[in-house]
DNA sequence: AGTAATGTCTATAGTAGCTGGAGAATCAAG
DNA sequence: CTTGATTCTCCAGCTACTATAGACATTACT
């Protein structure tokens, strides 16, 4: 099949296929008389591969080390159980600092309850200081002491 | 001031207050007679308003608008409380994406005992196909059916 | 057979928000 | 006077793509 077609059938654009033979993460395909990209079963489930490990939020570094544990597998694999116990960890770290994030942004938000004037606006005014929300927040400012 | 000295107070890295500087969102400062750019207690607040800002997740583009706002403040400042409520929207919206994530992530994980053999790990055949994880789930693979 | 639309090719540059390095100049301390 | 730290400018690189330009190949329709 061409490009487009395993585009299609995977659902990943045109361009970011021809990107990940760029990165090495697949094979240089053989090509058509008129220099057409050509590709096998083989080609699309490797790519279905990448894709469900990109839907897993790993990055191409990651994905390049397991597609070379796909491609030769050896006898121990508890390397990557840790590769996904740190990713899971990784995600929980960013969750965190999500919801963290998130009531300091309502906190802030209260300050304003709409239709004020620029000239006193609550946000505004808590972005410049920054007292009411970060200052007393160890995560925030951990070195609040000093301002 | 120097900028290093106004690095170490704000904890902002020498490089940044450059780059923030050439992004337009800190004026050019004065400059010693060697070339040194020179800060007032103005440079550091305006700084320290940025930094603020990307404490809070926001974007170069939209910390553009409130320091613009900052300068000249207007009657009317409703758009920032919308600003600030669209931004809890996205975050919340990363949120969920990233607990999705770790569900499967953990779904992922126990298929994977430890010390298994690479042959058939549970976790590359997992990926490979992807069945047990995400064919069934609606927000991962809402075209599932056609594979 | 001609033509128009679509698909594909390569190469390059841009995105966000920095980070790192090279090589030169300046400055403070001993 | 020398050493080491700081600063300067400029340019390249990072992640994972996305967008654009200009040319060639293929397919569909008349």
């Amino acid at each position: 099949m061409k490009i487009g077609e395993m585009a299609k059938k995977t659902g990943c654009k045109v361009v970011t296929i021809r990107y990940y033979e760029k990165e090495g993460l697949l094979e240089k395909p053989g090509r058509t008389e008129g220099n057409y990209r050509l590709y096998g079963q083989d080609d699309q489930e490797r790519l279905e591969f990448i894709l469900h490990c990109r839907k897993h939020g790993m990055q191409l570094a990651e994905i390049r080390k397991l597609l070379a544990f796909r491609d030769r597998p050896q006898r121990d694999c508890t390397w990557i159980t840790e590769l996904i116990d740190a990713h899971i960890g990784n995600v929980d770290g960013q969750i965190a600092a999500l919801q963290h994030l998130k009531k300091h942004l309502e906190e802030l938000r209260q300050r304003c309850a709409g239709g004020r004037n620029g000239d006193n606006c609550g946000i505004m005014q808590s972005l410049d200081s920054l007292n009411a929300c970060c200052a007393s927040c160890a995560r925030c400012a951990p070195d609040a002491g000093r301002e």
